[in-house]
DNA sequence: CTCCGTGCAAACGATTTGCACTATG
DNA sequence: CATAGTGCAAATCGTTTGCACGGAG
């Protein structure tokens, strides 16, 4: 199976890329909506699970919320803000935690781990001061 | 509002303890059953999240998946396998990842991490060095 | 012309909620 | 007794799927 490279998918993955930012599907398809009036939510979420099983995009599992879907494929932690549930990248240096470290636990083999940082973005913490 | 502790509520949390494991609502759902058959899976749904608000039991919500409920409340990670998405206990120093590190990042206010160790648990890998 | 991809609506799994009833404190 | 908690069914939310049609290669 091939893939072929539809309007479609062009757009969503021109508009998930321009934006900067980690996108759910229905945030990306009332982007997307805009230049594809008739597109439909399915074939954004189809598009979403291809494109990153293509290594083009990335998909976010952050805990217990929506997907999400990550315009940047290099490996990189995320954090999030409790409040608006926005995401942003991390660049901490992965070696922090030696793999040894895990292994010994459990009896576990090892295929990766994801590290998730959770607080409170600039924006929500201006507005927290502002509200209160 | 305080906290009545009803029959369902003991039962839910008696058996989640038990269990020493990280279950979902409807495993735990199951188990309940036999003691109680009338129960309703929306109980066990309100008794784990006020259970859990109350700082009774930890809830977890593994990427991607149904929430899980820990009967253990102290820090911890936890370490989820891929293939029968059980999830057990790990216990790495938390000092590891320094605090300063996380803050120079993005300028949120951090209120916490949850790290999440993947890979395959003692009992699959058995099994796939039987299957293949 | 072959099939991969699409739009639509319906199905799905996990969780939540409205309501009238029950039982704890 | 007041009102927190319950069981039930229906609702909701995010996501997936079946199907007939459409368009890329």
């Amino acid at each position: 199976m091939q893939l072929r490279m539809t309007n479609q998918r062009e757009i969503i993955l021109r508009e998930l890329r321009k934006s900067k930012r980690h996108l759910s599907a229905d945030e990306l398809y009332d982007i997307v909506k805009k230049d594809m009036p008739r597109i439909s939510l399915a074939t954004v979420y189809r598009n979403l699970e291809i494109l990153s099983e293509a290594g083009l995009i990335g998909k976010l599992e952050i805990s217990g919320r929506q997907k999400r879907f990550d315009y940047d494929v290099k490996d990189h932690d995320h954090i999030y803000c409790v409040v608006c549930h926005r995401v942003d990248n991390l660049n901490i240096q992965r070696e922090t935690l030696s793999r040894e470290d895990l292994v010994s636990t459990v009896g576990y083999s090892i295929t990766g781990y994801r590290l998730e940082v959770v607080g409170i973005c600039p924006s929500c913490q201006k507005k927290q001061n502002k509200g209160e």
